[in-house]
RNA sequence: GGGCGGCUAGCUCAGCUGGUUAGAGCGCCUGGUUUACACCCAGGAGGUCGGGGGUUCGAGCCCCUCGCCGCCCACCA
């Protein structure tokens, strides 16, 4: 016998580990069946399961839970990444922190020692926490992005790129992280609107005492490399002061007046300071007109030795303050304004502004790669669920910019590039074939030294979907596996991966996609719509939520709220509805447990003759083809809410309501009825399996020792596909009428509120035919769920009687003048009126001798369909109306 | 500045190509010792579907417009 309830906190653990010990993870081997691969968007390696992972994962697990039982070959490929920056710097604090010695002080081997210590103590989290809720990974295929395997991978696509020379080395200006001191891609900024100050400044005209030509800036510090000042070639007021110079004040050196259209004559003064080192318009000008980019920055965002004495060392915020005011005390400050405006930050931290910052990096040429992966999705190949996310992509895509992929970072990648005593670069896979290469360009042995830094997180990642595969060997994995079926990740990293997988691709699949599908998820915020952040601490933690209600409960509720366009906002009451709804469920086992509801060895529900059975049979058909419907079109939503509905509010409110009756009696039918519950039980479990693995598997268990042997376990139980010839029509309408006489009458009854003592029976009049034995057959469980004190049948209806159903069957009840006739009445006679004008419009239609000729037969034959379906239903209503009327 | 999304019951959200009386869960109120389930059952109150215009026999759904809210992108000194 079942306990009352289902508990989680050990029922979890155990079938979490008898799946994984049958080894059933892992994808079958059979040759014939069809693969259907997922790589996992790989965690943080040093992370924890946030909300969003939970939400992100579970529908993988569904998906790869509904693959499985279709019989597919089906591979959910997990990892990790090892995350350059976000793992760096959670090192470089825990050595902070613990009063050791900073990393350049450490050196790289030792820091990256401590950085691998650090993944083994606390790499396995996620990995585990990933097993709490249920995901049924194969383990055994795991992949770390800093692997042998998936670095080699990595060294192959960057050498091939740069020989293709879709990867070069330039000078040009990146997104400086001062505090790290590592450059960082566009992606990785953040701009911030601040209320900051623009100062105007006067810089002197050369030659001519007492004339100045005033600049306007939000970034005084920058004005020490300024080498030009910017007009437009049209602006009268400065016409005559192009081609002239300016002293540059606190520095004294001579830079020219240029005109360009880059100065807008409505903005600030219309005169610009043009600094190449510092800004990115600023060096766009500077190429044009040949301008020096002089840089007077450290790599910590202090002013170098290149800038005037008093001024070397100072942080450039400081010397911002010591500008203003030295210019003040020159009498050169023109005045400063309050000014809106939009700071760069580091989008990790939010706290570093970010500086434009003139080095040598490495670039991906990304315009080239995006073609393909633009053309891709363009073409159909790769869709987006929802849909509305291509345009995004296309954004992007279409006006990507080079990629820098070099970090000045310890941990990741290191570039596989060599440099020779006289600069020379080898790019090669090892440093052996660099050696080799070097040897053959200058005819002897050279030292090389390798280049210091490592390569963006997300190029790695960017290789994902072949690189775990076995890339660059020809794998049996990779060739059964490659492309994946799906890709299910949040919009954030669109640009950040999902974009950069497309394109590596297909540089290097032969043009294959990575995946034919990118499902993206909506973004979990908490109660209040706000963003979940660790520094506001309304994080909510997966797996307090686990523990307190039940991995399937928290599966559920994600899954159920995942369709939302918009930001999905958790709350603890959602998901202790869907906590009650597995007990509902594990409930309606134990009814049936209760009463001999066991499988029925050969039992064959297209034969049952019960109507009540013939029904459950439709009701379960719909549920499997909506399910599967739902499953297939990545719908996790809808493929919830059926089942949500189907279980409770069929199942169990009314196929179990209506089998007591039937159950307790003897013979065929009670022996049919059980066997249909048990059958209909047992599908539920089916289908419900993906979203709630644990409950569902349990009661497999559960219900194993009764009637036939289970084939196996309930995660390869074959996805139920039922026959068209489940549906049946008449009982369909036998049922859903039986319900509605219910239904109707329980809200009469509550409107007459009358005291149970003195309920009084309830006459049925006008039941066709066909609906009259259904109803008799059922008078005792009606008499009883409508609390009346019995049910009786009258071929007369009474005066008062109230059509109450379309169907014609109307409930008359003695005590019908509570009801409100008149305003019946209006209602029916607004339906009317809608129907008259349907059918005038419908038959002026139809008259129309230009439609008749030009329309196509199946449209002129649904318009005479409905036409008479109009005329019909209004005649009813019109019947039904007159009788209201001669009762009022 | 450009783009995307949202605005439906007290709260969180469904409402598919326009079609009877706009739904669910939670919350609230009333009542319940039914052959499973109080994490339950029955019933109820509660909505001018953001505002305004338009198309249509008919609009929560389509068009125009305005208003908020959120997000993404962008080099504005």
């Amino acid at each position: 016998m079942l306990d009352k309830n289902f508990d989680p906190q050990t029922v979890e653990p155990r079938l979490y580990a008898a799946w994984e010990a049958s080894g059933l993870f892992a994808p079958k081997d059979d040759p014939n069946a069809e693969p259907f691969s997922i790589v996992i968007p790989p965690p943080n390696v040093t992370g924890s399961l946030h909300i969003g992972h939970a939400l992100n994962n579970t529908l993988q697990d569904i998906l790869i839970r509904y693959q499985r039982m279709r019989g597919k070959a089906a591979l959910w490929l997990p990892g990790t990444d090892h995350a350059g920056i976000a793992t760096q710097m959670m090192v470089e604090k825990q050595l902070a922190d613990s009063g050791n010695i900073g990393r350049r002080e450490l050196g790289r081997g030792a820091f990256l020692e401590k950085v691998w210590e650090w993944k083994a103590t606390y790499g396995g989290t996620i990995v585990r926490q990933l097993r709490r809720l249920g995901a049924s990974c194969d383990w055994s295929r795991e992949r770390f992005t800093l692997d042998d395997g998936l670095s080699a991978a990595v060294r192959k696509v960057f050498v091939t790129l740069h020989k293709q020379g879709l990867i070069y080395r330039d000078k040009r200006l990146v997104n400086w992280q001062p505090q790290l001191q590592t450059a960082v891609s566009d992606l990785e900024v953040i701009n911030v609107e601040v209320n900051g100050s623009m100062w105007r400044f006067r810089y002197p005209i050369e030659g001519e005492a007492d004339r100045f030509i005033v600049v306007a800036t939000t970034r005084p510090e920058t004005m020490l490399g300024d080498t030009a000042v910017a007009v437009h070639p049209d602006d009268e007021r400065y016409k005559d002061l192009v081609g002239k110079q300016v002293r540059l004040p606190l520095t004294g050196r001579l830079i020219p007046i240029i005109a360009d259209d880059y100065a807008d004559p409505e903005k600030g003064t219309g005169a610009v300071k043009i600094t190449p080192a510092h800004d990115f318009n600023d060096f766009r000008v500077g190429q044009r007109h040949g301008l020096a980019a002089i840089n007077v920055f450290t790599p910590d965002a202090r002013i170098n030795e290149v800038a005037p004495e008093k001024y070397r060392g100072i942080d450039r915020f400081a010397a911002r303050k010591m500008i203003v005011a030295d210019m003040e005390a020159l009498g050169l400050l023109d005045g400063v304004d309050a000014n809106k405006m939009m700071v760069p930050y580091d989008e990790k931290s939010k706290l570093v502004v970010i500086e434009p910052y003139l080095t040598d990096q490495w670039w991906v040429d990304a315009k080239t790669l995006a073609g393909p992966a633009i053309k891709a999705v363009e073409d159909g190949r790769t869709t987006f669920t929802p849909r509305v996310w291509e345009k995004t992509y296309f954004d992007w895509m279409r006006n990507i910019e080079p990629w820098c992929v070099s970090r000045q970072l310890w941990w990741g990648h290191r570039i596989p590039a060599w440099y020779g005593p006289d600069g020379a670069i080898f790019v090669e896979e090892t440093e052996a074939e660099a050696l080799a290469a070097a040897r053959a360009h200058y005819g002897r042995e050279e030292t090389l030294i390798q280049d210091e830094d490592v390569l963006d997180t997300w190029f790695s990642s960017g290789l994902w979907a072949f690189s775990t595969m076995g890339w660059p060997e020809d794998t049996r994995d990779l060739r059964r596996f490659y492309p994946t079926g799906a890709l299910v990740t949040s919009f954030d990293i669109i640009f950040f991966w999902v974009a950069r997988m497309m394109m590596l691709g297909l540089h290097f699949m032969d043009g294959e996609i990575p995946f034919h599908r990118v499902v993206i998820n909506a973004l979990i915020r908490d109660e209040k719509g706000q963003k979940m952040s660790k520094t506001k601490g309304n994080v909510v933690d997966p797996l307090e939520l686990i523990d307190e209600y039940g991995a399937d409960a928290v599966r559920f509720t994600v899954t159920a709220m995942s369709g939302q366009v918009r930001d999905i906002r958790l709350s603890r009451q959602r998901i202790e509805g869907y906590r009650n709804f597995g007990t509902k469920l594990w409930n309606a086992a134990r009814f049936c447990q209760m009463n001999g509801c066991e499988r029925v060895e050969g039992f064959d529900p297209g034969g049952v003759t019960h109507v009540l059975n013939r029904w459950i049979r439709g009701e379960a058909l719909k549920t499997e083809r909506a399910v599967t419907a739902a499953l297939e079109a990545c719908a996790f939503d809808e493929a919830a809410d059926a089942l949500y509905r189907f279980v409770w509010n069929v199942f169990c409110d009314w196929h179990v309501e209506f089998a007591k009756p039937l159950l307790m009696s003897e013979g065929e039918a009670a022996a049919e009825t059980k066997a249909m519950t048990a059958w209909t039980l047992d599908l539920i479990l089916k289908l419900l399996h993906p979203i709630m693995p644990f409950m569902t598997e349990e009661l497999w268990e559960k219900t194993a020792s009764a009637g036939p042997a289970r084939d196996s376990m309930l995660i390869v139980a074959p996805w139920p596909e039922l026959p068209d010839s489940y549906a049946d029509a008449a009982a369909a309408a036998e049922i859903d009428l039986l319900i509605a006489v219910i239904t109707e009458g329980r809200s009469v009854r509550a409107e007459l509120n009358v005291p149970p003592a003195a309920r009084p029976p309830l006459l049925i009049a006008e039941a066709g035919e066909r609906e009259r034995p259904v109803l008799a057959a059922n008078a005792d469980s009606i008499a009883r769920l409508l609390r009346v004190s019995e049910i009786r049948f009258d071929a007369a209806v009474d005066a008062g009687a109230v059509p109450f159903l379309a169907q014609g069957v109307s409930l008359a009840l003695p005590v019908a003048e509570f009801i409100d006739l008149k305003a019946e009445q209006a209602r029916l006679e607004k339906e009317i009126a809608a129907l008259a004008s349907d059918i005038e419009r419908t038959a002026k239609k139809l008259g129309n001798a230009d439609f008749v000729a030009k329309a196509p037969e199946e449209v002129i034959e649904e318009n005479r369909e409905r036409l008479a379906e109009a005329q019909s239903a209004k005649a009813r209503l019109e019947a039904a109306l007159q009788r209201l009327r001669s009762a009022g």
